[in-house]
DNA sequence: CTGAAAGCGCTTACAG
DNA sequence: CTGAAAGCGCTTACAG
C-alpha cells in the first residue's frame, strides 16, 4: 500500500511523444507486432530505451482480462525436502512465461487461507498447495467458490475438485518392507509420523500390506506415532525398543525420523544396519551423507513439484478435462542402514 | 498469459446494482470508510456475499498509483540456511501488509535479472536481493536506474546505493579463531569457500586478523578453497591434510564445509574434537545434530531476514535517508567438535 | 501501416 | 451522506 512509482512513470503516451508516433504504435512495438515500419520502430526502441519506460504488465492484464500470476503455497519451505519441490515447481512455471507468487504458510491452516486471498486479488488464475498440517477440504470452501484449477502436491486432500501429485507412498512402503523381510526380518516397526497424516496413512499401508502379503500378525505395538522430525524418531524408537518383543527392524516415516533413530540406536550402543536394520523414506541430501548411509525410498521431490506445473499449466491451458492426478516413483535404494550392504566403517560395540 | 478471470467478473458495478447504490458508495465500503450509513453498508456487505465478489486490486493500485508487491529474490532456497533466512523475512514482509514476490534464482545472475525485471512489470516497488554467486554491482545497473530500495541480505555487493544486512562475519571468525589459539592450536587452516564470495573474503580476514593478533605467520598454504558443500570440505581437507607441516584444527568456511571435514577426517581414521578441531559457521540444524556435535558461530539467520524487511519497510515509509547498513551477530557456540568439551561417546581409532 | 476512441475495474475529487 | 465523471496505463477493434 506504501508507495507510489517514484516520481511521474514513463508510460507509453510519453514515449509516444518521444518517438513522435501515436500510443498503438507503442502499443504494437512493445508486442513485437509485424505491422510497423522498421524506422518507427527503431525509433520507438530507442525511447523506450533513453526515458527508461517499464511496461506495466499489470495495467495490459486489465484491458485484457488475462493474467499470468499463480500462486504457489507451501506448508514449509525451511524443510529440504519442500524446498526442493518447491524449487522444481517455479522453475517449470517461469519457463512457461507464468509469474509465480511464492508463499510458505509455515503449516498455519490461517496463514494459508489469507495468502490463498491475497493471491487472488492479485490476480492468481490458478494454485498448486502443498497443504498445511490440518487442513481439510472444508478449509478450502472459498478457494473452490472462486472456480480456479487447484493441484495439491505431497499431501492429497479428500475432495474431488482438486488436481494432486504423490510420491508412490504405498508402493515405496510395501517394497521397504518386503525387502526387509527378504533380509530375514521378522519384528518390523513403523517408526514415526502422525495418524491423520494423508502421508502416513498411505505409507503405513504400504507396510501393512507387505506384513499381511508376508502372513505376518500386525502387531499394533509396532506402529508408533511421533512428530515427524529427529527427536520424534528418537522417542518412538525407545517406545519401541522398550517393549517385551521388540523388533530387529524399522521403516521409518520419513528419512528425518530415520536420522532420530540411528540417533537413539547410537545412545543404546547399537549399530544400525548392523544390530538393527533402520529404512528411512524420501532421499534426502543427509541420507547418503549419515553414518551408515541410509536406505530409503527416494521420492523425486523436483520431478513433483515439476508435475504439478504440468498440471497445471494443462488446466490453464484448458487442455485438461477435470481434475489430474498424477503418482510419482518411489524407489528402493539399498544403502547400509539396513544392513544389506556391507557397512563400510567397522565400529567396535 | 494464459488466462482470464473465468466467467465474466464480479466488479463493483455488479455489486452496485445488487445492492441498489452507486459504484463509489461500494467503493467507500470496500475501503471501510465511516462515510456510508450502517443499512447500505450491510446491503453493500451482502451482495459482496452472494455474489462471490473478489477485490481487483490491481485495478485499485492502477488508478492510486500505488503498488503493495515487493521483490523476494533469493539465490538457493533448496539451501536450509537461506530457506530459513528467507522464511523470516516473507513473514515481516506480509505482516506489514506488503505482498511479497518470491523468486529462486538457483545461484544464475541471468534468471536473478530477468526475475528482478518480471516483478518491476508487475509493479514491485522495493527488493530484498540475495545475490546470486558472480552478481557484481554492474549487473545491477538497470536495477538501479528503476531508482527503487533494494536491500542486500547476507551478501554485500560493492555498491553504495544498495542497503545491506550482514551477519559479523569478521568478529565471528576471529572470536572462533581465538577460540581455536585458546585451546593450544597453533596450525589453524581456513578451509572452504571461494575467493570472491564477500562472505568468504570477510570470515577468512577474521581468522588472519586473530592469527596476526596473536603473532603467528600467516601461511598462505592452510587457507584453501573450495566449493561451499559437503564434497568441496572433503577434498579441501584431503588439500590441507598433505601438507608437509599440516594443521591441527581447521575453521571452515561455513557448516556443511565443515561436515564435510568431519566425514573425510572419519575417512582417515581420524575423529573430530579429538584428533583435529574442527568449527563451522551458520549453526544450521545439523550442526548440534551430527556426531561430534559441531563447534560454530551462529547467525541467526531469521533475524536476518527480518532485518532486512525492517530497513525495506523504512525506505518505502520514507523515513531512512539513504541506504542503511544492519550487521547481525555471529556468537560462537562451543560443542564437541573442537575439543575443548569432552566428546559423548567414545570411539575406537 | 497508423491514429482516435472506448474500455478493463477501480478511486477520487466534486457537486448536490 | 451519495452519484456522475474523469482517469490510472494499457489494448483493441475500427476507420482511414
Amino acid at each position: 500500500m506504501l508507495k507510489g512509482g517514484g516520481q511521474s512513470r514513463v508510460t507509453i503516451v510519453d514515449i509516444a511523444r518521444a518517438a513522435g508516433v501515436s500510443k498503438s504504435t507503442v502499443s504494437l512495438v512493445l508486442q513485437g507486432s509485424p505491422l510497423v515500419k522498421p524506422d518507427k520502430y527503431d525509433k520507438v526502441r530507442e525511447a523506450i530505451q533513453r526515458l527508461g519506460y517499464v511496461y506495466h504488465r499489470g495495467a495490459a492484464n486489465l484491458r485484457r482480462s488475462v493474467s499470468d500470476v499463480v500462486g504457489l503455497v507451501i506448508n514449509d519451505l525451511t524443510n529440504p525436502f519442500f524446498a526442493e519441490m518447491t524449487v522444481g515447481l517455479e522453475a517449470a512455471l517461469q519457463t512457461a512465461g507464468l509469474i509465480p507468487f511464492l508463499a510458505n504458510t509455515g503449516e498455519s491452516p490461517t496463514r494459508q487461507a489469507l495468502v490463498m486471498r491475497a493471491m487472488r486479488e492479485h490476480g492468481a488464475v490458478g494454485y498448486v498447495l502443498c497443504p498445511a498440517i490440518g487442513t481439510n477440504a472444508d478449509d478450502l470452501a472459498e478457494v473452490r467458490a472462486w472456480g480456479l484449477p487447484v493441484t495439491t502436491v505431497m499431501r492429497r486432500l479428500l475432495a474431488d475438485w482438486l488436481s494432486s501429485v504423490t510420491p508412490d507412498n504405498v508402493g515405496g512402503a510395501r517394497r521397504a518392507t518386503e525387502h526387509l523381510l527378504w533380509l530375514g526380518h521378522r519384528r518390523i516397526a513403523f517408526v514415526g509420523g502422525r495418524v491423520g497424516m494423508v502421508v502416513h496413512e498411505e505409507r503405513r499401508a504400504g507396510w501393512e500390506t507387505a506384513l499381511r502379503q508376508a502372513g505376518l500378525p500386525l502387531d499394533p505395538a509396532l506402529a508408533v506415532e511421533s512428530t515427524p522430525n529427529r527427536d520424534g524418531g528418537a522417542v518412538a524408537l525407545q517406545r519401541v525398543m522398550s517393549l517385551a518383543d521388540p523388533p530387529t527392524a524399522a521403516l521409518c516415516f520419513n528419512d528425518v525420523v530415520a536420522i532420530g533413530v540411528i540417533y537413539a540406536l547410537n545412545g543404546r550402543g547399537l549399530a544400525a544396519g548392523r544390530d538393527f536394520a533402520v529404512v528411512g523414506f524420501d532421499d534426502i541430501a543427509d541420507a547418503r551423507l549419515i553414518h551408515p548411509p541410509l536406505t530409503t525410498v527416494a521420492v523425486e521431490s523436483r520431478r513433483l513439484g515439476e508435475h504439478a506445473a504440468t498440471i497445471l499449466l494443462e488446466q490453464l491451458a484448458g487442455t485438461a478435462a477435470g481434475p489430474q492426478h498424477i503418482t510419482g516413483d518411489a524407489r528402493l535404494i539399498v544403502r547400509a542402514s539396513c544392513g544389506a550392504a556391507g557397512a563400510p566403517q567397522p565400529k567396535a560395540a
